[in-house]
DNA sequence: TCATTACCGAACATATTGTTCGCTATCATT
DNA sequence: AATGATAGCGAACAATATGTTCGGTAATGA
């Protein structure tokens, strides 16, 4: 990729980071991100169709790499997984979150975190999907399979936001016993 | 209350209401309310500062009295509460969803319901901060107090959440059976 | 009956969106 | 180093939405 296009997407995307930990999504406008971030008005729709587009590339870029290296096996992360419990995925997902790349953690908590959030639990229940032989002695039969399969997503979910909201004074290995506890 | 002002306040309502259940909120516009409501530009701003302040009134409107009701004491509410079970403030919750009050069970499941199932949880969680003895005994003393009751109230919303998403199949007694199963 | 109040519609300033145009600066390639 | 392709620039534009002002009409309630 050319080395201007990379400069301006990075520059709007970060941007748009710094504009949403400050205030809510729908009161950003084009106008304030392209100040922000210095570029022309034609540079930024070249870049993204509208601000809508612009969330869901900034929500790929966020949370892509961080399941795909959950989802495809353990083998290129054993040096995380340090024994085989339910729980390691969900101590390997919270200790992604704690490096913060691209301040993932400002936008887990900001005033307009539900489409993160949402856009994280879309993930997730994808991942658990897979997982959930784990939980299976946890829950009666009796009970829908997408109902817990929802029901564990949401939870890790809330704990998370729960993490941050409280200034994440706990170990990633607290948080996954709570979890753990809980669910 | 002047008659004119109670009806043109509900013609407004009925409208966002309708255009709610139609698109996403952030798309709907003044313009198309009071065409829908039939009522002039000057009297909506009359009536609401801003298209957020409508929402906010509706969000009141919607759950005030049914959390009034639960809330105050169980005196007026005896029909309702067969038994004393810890189950029974859940159930008479449900009970009243599933009344469809200004189509609540629309607006739960619309497009923009985020809004509306993030007011419902602030309310819940006053509900269960009084109701938290009742789960005193699920969760280990090792977890915060708010995490449990963070954790109560969002389970309790997901499962309506899912409950109304898949078509409300199951009885009001049903999804409380899995609710008090899974918390 | 009468004073009050709500509503109306048209017009208005302001702000935001998304596009077009001609020009310049940077890039990758030879 | 030369060159053709591409990215970016800013100004201007139409289209749309917001929120306000104003003078006039009609419903209300006492």
């Amino acid at each position: 990729m050319d080395r201007r296009q990379k400069k301006t997407r990075e520059a709007i995307f970060s941007a748009f980071e710094k504009l949403l930990s400050k205030k809510s999504y729908d009161r950003i406008t084009v106008g304030e991100i392209i100040e922000c971030a210095d570029v022309g008005r034609t540079t930024f729709y070249a870049h993204f169709e509208t601000k809508d587009y612009l969330l869901k590339e900034l929500c790929k870029e966020l949370f892509c790499h961080i399941f795909d290296s959950t989802g495809k096996g353990r083998s290129d992360h054993k040096h995380i997984f340090k024994c085989d419990a339910p729980s390691s995925v969900f101590l390997h997902l919270l200790q992604h979150l704690q490096r913060n790349d691209h301040n993932i953690l400002d936008l887990l908590s900001c005033e307009s975190n539900a489409v993160f959030l949402r856009y994280f639990k879309e993930n997730l229940i994808r991942l658990v999907k897979d997982q959930m032989s784990v939980f299976e002695d946890r829950f009666s039969p009796e009970l829908p399979r997408d109902f817990c399969i929802n029901h564990i997503s949401a939870t890790f979910v809330e704990t998370v936001r729960w993490w941050i909201e409280n200034g994440m004074r706990e170990s990633t290995e607290e948080l996954t016993d709570y979890f753990m506890e809980i669910v």
